[in-house]
RNA sequence: GGGCGGUUAGCUCAGUUGGUAGAGCGCCACGUUUACACCGUGGAUGUCGGCGGUUCGAGCCCGUCACCGCCCACCA
């Protein structure tokens, strides 16, 4: 007996241990023999993760994809795992032990440090793939992969010393985005800019030995419209600290302004005085001349303009800045470093980037102190000694030139803290090089991206690919596997054994050598995801199978990050496209709209939902509103409404059971007689196709919809209903067939559902499978249904007209606020063969549904009566003395109002020429016979409205 | 600065070979019926963002403008 109501949470605990025990998600479980693989990689969540919304909205659709494929037959395989996550986790670690002030990792050291990440995730990590258990995801979950496993290191490593080996990989010293507060390298893409208040200054750079020029302004004619002497130039700057470094002034090389002084040196305007250095003013194509003062000052380590211009001219490149972002406090005491300086600024001394690194030219005074407090002292000591430029007000009063600007700031996506250029030792890989195979994988539609556009967003990145700094400055992750020789020769190699050998080969005895402390960033062994899963590099027959797998589900979010490294990756590796089709859903917001963030608040915590509504009603919800190109705003009201449709469902169920529906053996629709009976196996035919269709095209919320109409709309509100008579009635032939084609529909019913709702389906399945015949499969397994063959037109007429008179006599008692209790007779009056033999078979239908007793035929419509058209017929209601006679003629007039219209437009249209002429026969067809029906229905009208006088 | 997406009922959203505008929620009215009030029946509601164009015909195609959102980008 199934219960009252259904109780998600014990259900769910329930059948999900049952599919375990059966071990029902197995990779090929449920296939039929030789079938197609269908492959799908999970994006691997953080260890550090818990489930969110997006979390769940992406694996419901792949968990639909993988129910329905496994329903077909096919050989399936989901692939789930997990990623180390080397920022966020080591972050978790080191909060955890400040909180619990302990040591801090740097005191134990890398070998205890690590062993307390790795107890840290056999402990606490991974939560999220139990929350996404209790989501139903049917992940092979014997097949759990983790970045860090041995099998997926090696993977890495592989990949690692060939690409080195191709020289696809290297080691340079360049200007990279540096996080000060994890004090790591981060790529590109792990930058955020965000718009932030700003300033910009401008200050005066005295020109060497007191010079002077005059600087003339011209208008477009040539005319000078300003001109003054000056012994300066003048530059503009959002970060004065940086001026310490500076290694020139720029201009452009057409700058007429500027021409009298190019090649001068000018000053730098800060610290101490006695050992202030001497800058070139030189020409470059990058400044702008048109902007600000057109003059640029060059700091070639701490800005990536400033960066290239300092390569273009063998300008030297200054650190200032330490690992914390503060202000160098290492080296030498300033006046020794100046000194050198100044010698390399007027070419006395040679320079290289080892040395100018090693050179610290901040001001002992500013040595030491954050970043922000140096650029107050460095402003307020310009300001002082009178180099800053100077407004001047209506009152006269002078102030400093400071503008008030918006500037786009470098945030870290983690740190949240503002990222500097800093110029470091870094590794990287040539992007441009593997980038090629994977645009042309999506040109020539190898690989497909769903919805299409993105793929545009994939090709805008991948042509414009830069260096992927791949190092990073953590402990948590893939150690890099190189390996430095005395003089810092790199050895790149699987192993220490293997890096000792080729040093000592190198030269030729044997050396110390020491390994690079730096790990891989979390993307590069991602990046390897759908193959080192499967085990590459051996040849495994899981890899065989299962790769390329078929379809990759992602958030747009992760576009770079992640498909298009495993394009490039995968190409490089294997030969082949990584998956076939990538399908992208959008990000989940709230109800307003709003991104979904801790700090607003406004978070919808998945499971949550799941413990109100249950895990199927969540589901559905999502897939339901997971429109292509859309984002999802999510409204309770939605996952409340599908917790009805469960409950719906649920309680279908019961009525067929009260019915004693799940007895029959042995069941062929193919043999139904009944029309009733007939049309709904042809219904349920065409919701299976729709749905299907709908799956196939990866239009989720369509698929949902169509299963969610038919069953509601059709099976409940109609079939069900109507049914009623049969079930009860005394034809015992009559109600065996009604019987078994109601458990048969429903057998269908759960089949359609299951990939969307799998856990109250499965239960139904297998409650219903008590009373009846036994279940020889799982849900889960059992195929996946295909009934179009079944349908009848001849019933889906007949139906067509029952649900039509039906419905008219309904709309036609509520409108003349007959009382719904009240039962009333009905005359058919003109009635054809047909509708006499119709109305016959389905009187005891149309008696309980539409209230009626008693039908009966007749020439004329009976006097006070309120008449339904339905096809040739009059379906009158005598209502006697409590009609209406104005109200009903006035509903009937404005029937007749609205055909009028409908007319006169189809009239309108084939009045005209040009539509006749051009318009498809098919179209044209089509108006007439609308137009026809609209006659006939009139004139129907007015015959009804004659009777009433 | 460049690119992409959105603008359809009170709300959240569907709507592709261009052919008479839809769902859910909410709202109004009525509740008879041994599945279900997490329900049933009936009903109301739209210059499909503005303007122009193509077409016999435009929510859909083209142009343009407005507003909203996102992505990318080095203006000191």
């Amino acid at each position: 007996m199934l219960d009252k109501t259904y109780e998600p949470t014990s259900v769910e605990a329930r059948i999900h241990a049952a599919w375990m025990d059966a071990n029902a998600f197995a990779a090929g479980a449920g296939a039929k023999p030789g079938a197609d693989a269908f492959s799908i990689v999970i994006p691997p969540p953080n260890v550090t993760g818990s489930l969110h919304i997006g979390h769940a909205l992406n694996n419901t659709l792949q968990d639909v994809l993988v129910r329905y494929n496994r329903m077909l037959g096919n050989n399936v395989l989901w692939q789930p795992g997990m990623d180390h996550a080397g920022i966020a986790t080591q972050m978790v670690v080191e909060r955890q032990m400040m909180e619990a002030q302990e040591p801090g990792r740097r005191e134990i050291g890398r070998d205890k440090f690590l062993e307390k990440v790795w107890a840290w995730k056999e402990e606490s990590g991974g939560t999220i793939l139990n929350q996404l258990r209790r989501l139903g995801a049917s992940c092979d979950w014997s097949r759990e992969r983790f970045t860090m496993d041995e099998g997926l290191s090696k993977a890495v490593l592989k990949v690692f010393v060939e690409l080195y080996d191709k020289d696809l990989i290297y080691r340079a010293k360049r200007l990279v985005n540096w996080d000060p507060h994890f004090e790591t390298a981060i790529s590109d893409l792990e930058v955020e800019n965000i718009e932030v208040d700003g300033h910009m200054w401008h200050f005066k750079y005295p020109l060497a030995g007191g010079e002077t020029y005059t600087y003339e302004e011209k208008d477009e004619d040539g005319n000078v419209t300003f001109s003054e002497v000056r012994d300066y130039i003048s530059i503009a700057t959002t970060r004065p600290e940086t001026m310490l470094g500076d290694g020139a002034v720029a201009v452009h090389p057409s700058d007429e302004r500027y021409k009298p002084i190019v090649g001068k040196l000018v000053q730098i305007p800060v610290g101490p005085k006695e050992h202030r250095r001497y800058i070139p003013i030189i020409t470059d194509e990058y400044p702008d001349p048109n902007f600000g003062s057109g003059a640029v000052k060059i700091t070639g380590a701490h800005d990536f303009n400033d960066y290239e211009v300092a390569r273009r001219n063998n300008i030297p490149l200054y650190a200032l800045l330490d690992t914390k972002g503060s202000m160098r406090a290492d080296g030498v005491p300033y006046a020794e470093a100046a000194v050198v300086a100044q010698a390399i600024a007027e070419g006395r001394e040679d320079f290289d980037d080892a040395k100018i690194g090693a050179l610290n030219i901040v001001p002992d005074d500013l040595r030491g102190l954050d970043r922000l407090v140096a650029r107050q002292r460095v402003i307020e000591a310009i300001t002082e000694e009178g180099l800053a430029v100077m407004v001047t007000d209506e009152e006269g009063n002078a102030s400093p030139l400071v503008e008030n600007k918006k500037i786009m700031q470098p945030f870290g996506d983690r740190s949240k803290v503002v990222i500097e250029p800093m110029l470091t030792d870094q590794w990287f890989v040539k992007a441009d090089v593997l980038a090629k195979p994977a645009i042309a994988s999506v040109r020539e539609g190898r690989t497909k991206f769903v919805p299409e556009g993105w793929q545009n967003t994939y090709y805008h990145w991948m042509e414009n690919i830069q260096p992927w700094c791949i190092s990073r400055q953590l402990w948590w992750g893939h150690q890099i596997p190189a390996w430095y020789g005395p003089d810092g020769e790199v050895f790149v190699a699987h192993d220490e054994a293997e890096a000792q050998k080729k040093a000592d080969a190198h030269y030729s005895k044997t050396v110390e050598i020491t390994r690079d402390e730096d790990v891989l960033d979390t993307w590069f062994s991602s990046a390897l995801w759908p193959f080192s899963t499967l085990g590459w590099p051996d040849k495994t027959p899981q890899l065989d199978t299962y790769y390329p797998t078929s379809t990759l589900v992602t958030g747009f979010d992760i576009i770079f990050f992640w498909v298009a490294r495993m394009m490039m990756m995968g190409l490089e590796f294997t030969g082949q496209e990584p998956f076939g089709t990538v399908y992208v859903h959008a990000l989940v917001r709230d109800e307003k709209g709003q991104k979904m963030s801790k700090s607003k608040g406004n978070v919808i915590d998945p499971l949550k939902l799941v413990d109100q509504f249950g895990a199927d009603a969540t589901r559905f919800t999502l897939a339901a509103m997971a429109a292509q190109g859309r984002d999802i705003k999510l409204a309770m009201s939605r996952v409340e409404g599908y917790r009805n449709f469960v409950t719906k469902i649920w309680n279908a169920a019961r009525f067929l059971e009260m019915n004693e529906c799940f007895r029959v053996e042995g069941f062929d629709p193919k043999t139904v007689s009944q029309p009733l009976n007939r049309w709904i196996i042809g219904a349920t035919g065409r919701a299976i196709a729709q749905t299907t269709q709908a799956i196939t095209d990866m239009k989720f919320n369509e698929a949902a919809n169509a299963a969610y109409d038919f069953v509601w709309g059709t099976f409940c509100d109609w079939y069900l209903e109507l049914s009623k008579p049969a079930l009860t009635g005394e034809d015992a032939a009559l109600k065996d067939e009604t019987q078994a084609t109601a458990a048969f529909v429903l057998d269908q019913i759960l089949k359609l559902l299951h990939p969307f709702m799998p856990f109250v389906t499965e239960e139904l399945w297998a409650e219903t499978g008590k009373t009846g015949p036994a279940r020889d499969t799982l849900l889960m397994h059992a195929e996946w249904p295909d009934l179009l063959s079944l349908a009848d037109a001849e019933a889906d007429a007949e139906l067509e007209w029952l649900l039509a008179v039906i419905s008219g006599i309904r709309s036609v008692r509520a409108e003349m606020n007959v009382p719904a209790g009240a039962k009333i007779p009905l005359v058919v009056v003109q009635a054809g063969d047909q509708t006499r033999s119709r109305t016959a078979t389905h009187q005891p239908a149309i008696e309980r549904m539409a209230r009626i007793e008693g039908v009966t035929f007749a020439d004329a419509v009976p006097a006070n009566s309120a008449q339904v058209i339905v096809g040739e017929a009059i379906h009158a209601l005598p209502l006697g003395d409590v009609i209406d006679l104005d109200a009903e003629k006035a509903r009937l007039k404005k029937d007749i109002d609205k055909l009028d219209g409908e007319i006169a437009k189809i009239d309108k249209k084939l009045g005209n020429e040009q539509f006749v002429a051009k318009a498809p026969e098919e179209v044209i067809e089509e108006q007439k016979q609308r137009k026809q029906t609209a006659l006939d229905r009139k004139e129907r009208l007015n015959t009804a409205l004659s009777h009433l006088g």
